[in-house]
This record gives structure tokens, C-alpha cells and sequence, in this order.
DNA sequence: TCATTGACTACGT
DNA sequence: GACGTAGCCAATG
């Protein structure tokens, strides 16, 4: 029997959240942070990501807030996160997303 | 309970 | 503009 989710709920939001990010578009941690109203707790963003290990959670684009791909070592393969965003027309050189102020995704702003 | 770590961010040099 | 340090919050040992 599970009682309150409410630490469940920050992930659960964030989860929502990743799987809002619309094809070929990025965002970051912090942002998510802030949108679900815990900007001091980026960091706990990408402890849910690796929580969404499993999931269909496409953690692959979300990023620093400079566009590095600071997560790609924790997918399977090396550089498995830069392909799928190259997959999906995301311009990435050396685990680093070019035109990232381009295709940033703000939550806060885009919804 | 305390100490360490971590998919971050901001500030100072 | 690159590098180092500090601050933050939660999970893990």
C-alpha cells in the first residue's frame, strides 16, 4: 500500500515535464528545476532523470545549461545521447549542443 | 547522525 | 572566456 507520493510528485513532474519537450528541442535542468518551483534544486533533476532509467523519458534532451550532454556517460553507450539528438536535427559537436540558445525550451515560456 | 557524492548553477579570479 | 570554488538539496553509505 503506498501512502503520500508527494517526493514521488517532484519526479513525477519532472518526468511530465521531460516528456513535454517537443522533438528536436532542449532544455536544462535548472529550468525544469524552476518551473516545477525548486530552482535551488537542479541537481535533483537529474537525479530523477537517472531515476527514469526505464522509462520513456527522453532524458537525452535535457541538458546543462550551457547545451553539454554532462549525462551522456550515464546511457548505455558513449555517445549514444549525441546521436539521438543529432537524430532529431539537433546540431551537436564534441558532446556539446551548437545552436542551443536556438532550440532552448522554456517550459515556463512555451507552455 | 554525519560525511560523501552527484545528469547543476552562480560567482570570482 | 576558461578554470576553480562555493552554495544547494536530496539520496546513499
Amino acid at each position: 500500500m503506498e501512502q503520500k507520493k508527494s517526493s514521488d510528485n517532484f519526479f513525477e513532474k519532472v518526468y511530465d515535464v521531460a516528456r513535454l519537450i517537443p522533438y528536436g528541442r532542449v532544455t536544462s535542468y535548472g529550468t525544469i528545476a524552476k518551473y516545477l518551483g525548486a530552482a535551488r534544486s537542479a541537481r535533483m533533476v537529474g537525479w530523477a532523470m537517472n531515476n527514469s532509467s526505464g522509462k520513456d523519458i527522453p532524458a537525452h534532451r535535457v541538458v546543462n545549461r550551457v547545451g553539454l550532454l554532462t549525462g551522456k556517460h550515464h546511457f548505455d553507450g558513449t555517445n549514444l545521447m549525441q546521436q539521438l539528438l543529432e537524430s532529431e536535427g539537433v546540431e551537436v559537436v564534441d558532446n556539446k549542443i551548437q545552436n542551443f540558445k536556438e532550440i532552448f525550451w522554456d517550459p515556463a515560456i512555451e507552455l
